[in-house]
DNA sequence: AAACAAGTGGGGTGTCCCCCCACTTTTCGT
DNA sequence: ACGAAAAGTGGGGGGACACCCCACTTGTTT
């Protein structure tokens, strides 16, 4: 890639990234291109379609969340390890503005796609939990990323904590507290 | 409401039905005047926002639901009737194009939206399922109709099935199987 | 039947996404 | 070091959209 060519995909990213923050997933490209100081057909020519632009965007936040998952393998309880990330996941989804959004929307066909990821980190960590009884057999990872996200999406206008406790809702059930058992 | 005025109503809600239907929450409004005889000032007039559209497009469907939740009051299994009133409003939310998004975004400082509606609808199920005991208390219906809806968003890609499937894990946790308590 | 209020739609403005094309900048072989 | 090919650039146009103003039409009322 030439010189100028990498220079301006950094300032595109970089000025996406504030507006996304501000203004959500769909925050306007034409603006993201006046404030990086370039023209719109170059955001258009290094990013062909929104999720292109918003991968770019949050694949840095992905890669340090599955990285995440990878230290949490080594904690001794499977169940808490895995429950801490998908908290962590979904605390991060909620408060960074246009992160749901991204991983709802993004097509599915493609592989290396965020949520993929996502669901590729976490895998082992479950896989754990279910070996260890913990956690019932026959619930994939990508159930409970759709699950996470789904809750991120839902709450976001209520603000992290209400995604936390919805989340700790849905891991737990509804049910009545079970006593621990001998 | 002068004759004429309350027939362009009728035209523009039902047009919107069929564009919801096929493209979504965020069809085209100047589309949907257009196939309904009308201009765009017209249907703006009538409907100063998206969400008020939305309301008048999905307002049969809510009562229909909120009526079916009074009559599973009379079901003999109280946690029984709520899992299935949850369902049933997953499914509707998941099936039907626009609802579930139209539900998230409505702007939340208005009352009679839909999602009060339902709340409202739900709460007398989910209190009887609180005193029997087959629920935790602590637990509101806002709580659970953000599950449901969250759900019902992030599974619509993939069909109700897997909708359906989710909210059965969300309401029972990721645990073990419990054995049935004497 | 006539006057008044309520309702209507065409057209204008500003924004957005996307694409084409003439121009500039970097790179590389000599 | 230099000039040509290749790679990259941005201005501007097309099409679609949401929203609003205003002169005109239509229903209602006494």
């Amino acid at each position: 890639m030439r010189a100028d060519a990498k220079r301006n995909y950094d300032l595109i990213v970089t000025a996406a990234s504030e507006a996304i923050a501000r203004d959500g997933a769909y925050a306007s490209l034409e603006e993201i291109a006046r404030s990086a100081g370039v023209g719109s057909a170059t955001l258009h020519r290094h990013f062909p379609t929104r999720w292109s632009l918003l991968q770019a965007v949050f694949g840095g936040c992905v890669r340090n969340l599955a990285a995440r998952a990878g230290d949490l393998l080594a904690a001794s309880d499977a169940l808490d390890a895995l429950t801490t990330w998908l908290h962590e996941v979904t605390a991060y989804a909620t408060t960074t503005r246009g992160l749901a959004d991204s991983l709802l929307n993004e097509p599915a066909e493609e592989s290396e796609t965020c949520g993929a990821t996502l669901v590729a980190a976490g895998e082992p960590l479950l896989r754990r939990a279910v070996d260890e009884g913990s956690v019932r057999p026959g619930i994939t990872m990508a159930d409970l990323m759709i699950l996470a996200n789904g809750i991120s999406l839902a709450a976001q206008p209520m603000g992290a904590a209400k995604a936390e406790q919805l989340l700790t809702l849905a891991l737990r059930g509804i049910g009545p507290a079970v006593r621990p058992q001998p």
